[in-house]
DNA sequence: TATTGGCACTCAGATCCATTGAGTGCTAAC
DNA sequence: GTTAGCACTCAATGGATCTGAGTGCCAATA
């Protein structure tokens, strides 16, 4: 257990640090802080915390910067996030309530955080997987192809055109609609597979003939967009953040335009104290995201949790605030879900 | 007009440069590449390149540095493009044929062109403003809740959810569904607004209802997503080339995230020689991409061009194989949405 | 007239060295 | 437990010097 006095150090030099860039040490500390002590009391507690692995020294005889661990134990002892200003929440609002439709939203959100929060945002968007269906649409384009759709309770909306070579009766294709909605509409994604295809077997004659070619790209609509996707904003705000970065950015950027690797990250972070989930460099296990910090909250739709939004930055950045930022958006995104997709 | 040896001295000294990107003197331009002069002789044309601003020194005495008048004149000269490589072409041939609608063939495209030439891609989604409709679409969401979709023969597909606060009957969707549908499906999209329009004065009682709560949405459809929108994939490659870049990449990359800015950019491009267009460094009218130059194409459906696809990088970049790479996409890209969207 | 060898000159970049100063660790005293 | 004092370390800074690639110019050559 680390001592009253020495934590207070911990939690200035976080500050400081994350305030100058520079690595502090004792004498400035004293100056900016009225611990009430000498400069080489807080020494010794320097030694404590260098001991316990939370602030390491860059070079011998130079000031402190906080290790991956003392930032995770300064954000614990976090009790209260920085609140927005009312300029913030009104942008929030204002920005949010102009979006009509899911996608609209979704990249509003993103733009948004970035900017709040000068880092880069990530959106990701609703999984499918357990998502319900809210309606199955079939429409003719002309006399060979048709347009499927597939619309879920969160907005989302997939859509693929197939080809019918030997043409189709309209009737035909609204019977077999009919069909589908009934079968379909509020079940979750995750049992539509099973259900659908019995309907195709049980189906006779043309009927049987349709749903044997819209039941598969169906199928391929669930399936093959149940793969996630995550938007991104505001790239260039780790750019200007470059000499946080130990050799170049490329690698980081390269690290979170990857897709696969970012939502394999963000899906498995869990919200802890705050509704907030973060990893704090090493802390995930993407390598060349070891020197940046993921700040992710849920946001839900119909009261449970359907995706994530977040920020992605240096280790070294203003936790309080973009806690709070990120928090803030995923209740306002909640909400304007809620109203109206 | 410039002799003929200067001017292979030139593109000796571009090629060398990008290969090298150390300033090219005359010495080491004669071991290369094989003039039969001396050195001395080469000299007396990159003074006269010079005197052209083909080529400036960074520093007196120094080798020399291709302008941007040098590479324009470097590029127009170009007979061929280099042609990609016959795994090059297979791998656009199996990244496109893969994607079913639009949204997913565009960010396939984006990403394979980004890997192709490792340069930042860009594709600008089809103008809506050009495009024709093709069918409009109703769906009944639930006793409330209507969900109007516009799909053009581009294959976008714009929805936009709308309450009807009265509730509504289905009868009277699917009559004003067909009415929109026989006056407007075939037009185009600036006619839309008008034929709409008039379509709602027209009608009667029930119907008339509706009309105005569904068409002015429909106008908005058409109006605020006329908006366009650009993709961008591969932002990392540019932080790869960080050192082409004067002070920082920052605000080149915050310029192309300013989707504004963009498309101003690339819509104002017209393809010249190789189906191509591109602008060179200054050549554009953006500060912060200065030092950047654009290579564009434009891709067709139904025989007209839709939009653009293309890269954007350092002025020293490898313009004969990002030529190369941009033509053969927009080709493919054609190609594959002639086939099935 | 175009080309060439020769030569003095320039200047960015590397290398070396001394200086500076913020910061440390330790010890002895309070 | 705290403090003052002190010797020590080392990154960063700023000359000073050296080096070499490259230039521009000129007089000689073909």
């Amino acid at each position: 257990m680390i001592p009253d006095r020495p934590l207070e150090v911990l939690k200035a030099i976080v500050r400081d640090y994350i305030a100058s860039k520079e690595p502090v040490g004792s004498k400035s500390l004293v100056e900016r802080h009225s611990f009430g002590v000498s400069a080489a009391t807080i020494r010794n507690d320097m030694a404590i915390l260098e001991e316990e692995e939370l602030i390491v020294a860059p070079h011998t005889s130079s000031g402190r910067v906080p290790t991956d661990k003392g930032y995770r134990m300064f954000v614990d002892q976090l009790s209260e996030v920085k609140p927005l200003s009312s300029a913030e929440r009104a942008a929030i609002e204002g920005f949010l309530s102009k979006s009509s439709d899911l996608d609209e939203t979704l990249g509003h959100t993103a733009r948004l955080l970035s900017q709040l929060t000068n880092q880069v945002a990530l959106v990701q968007y609703p999984s499918l997987g357990r998502a319900l269906v809210r309606h199955i649409e079939i429409i003719s384009i002309d006399d060979k192809r048709l347009l499927l759709m597939l619309i879920t309770d969160s907005g989302r909306i997939q859509q693929h055109v197939l080809e019918i070579p030997g043409g189709y009766e309209l009737a035909d294709v609204e019977k077999l609609r009919n069909q589908l909605n009934d079968s379909l509409t509020g079940k979750s994604l995750s049992e539509v597979s099973g259900l659908a295809k019995s309907l195709a077997q049980k189906s006779i004659g043309v009927i049987k003939q349709l749903a044997d070619r819209v039941v598969p790209e169906l199928l391929n609509l669930v399936d093959a967009n149940s793969q996630e996707k995550i938007l991104l904003a505001g790239t260039s705000n780790l750019a200007r953040r470059e000499d946080d970065f130990p050799g170049s950015i490329s690698p980081v950027l390269e690290a979170i335009e990857e897709q696969v690797v970012l939502l394999k990250l963000v899906s498995e972070m869990q919200a802890d104290q705050h509704g907030v989930s973060l990893l704090i460099g090493r802390e995930n296990s993407v390598d060349a995201l070891s020197s940046t910090s993921v700040v992710v909250s849920g946001y839900e739709n119909q009261g449970s949790e359907i995706a994530k939004v977040g920020v992605i930055g240096p280790t070294r950045m203003d936790y309080s605030s973009n806690i709070g930022a990120v928090r803030a958006v995923a209740r306002y995104l909640t909400k304007s879900l809620g109203g109206s997709a």
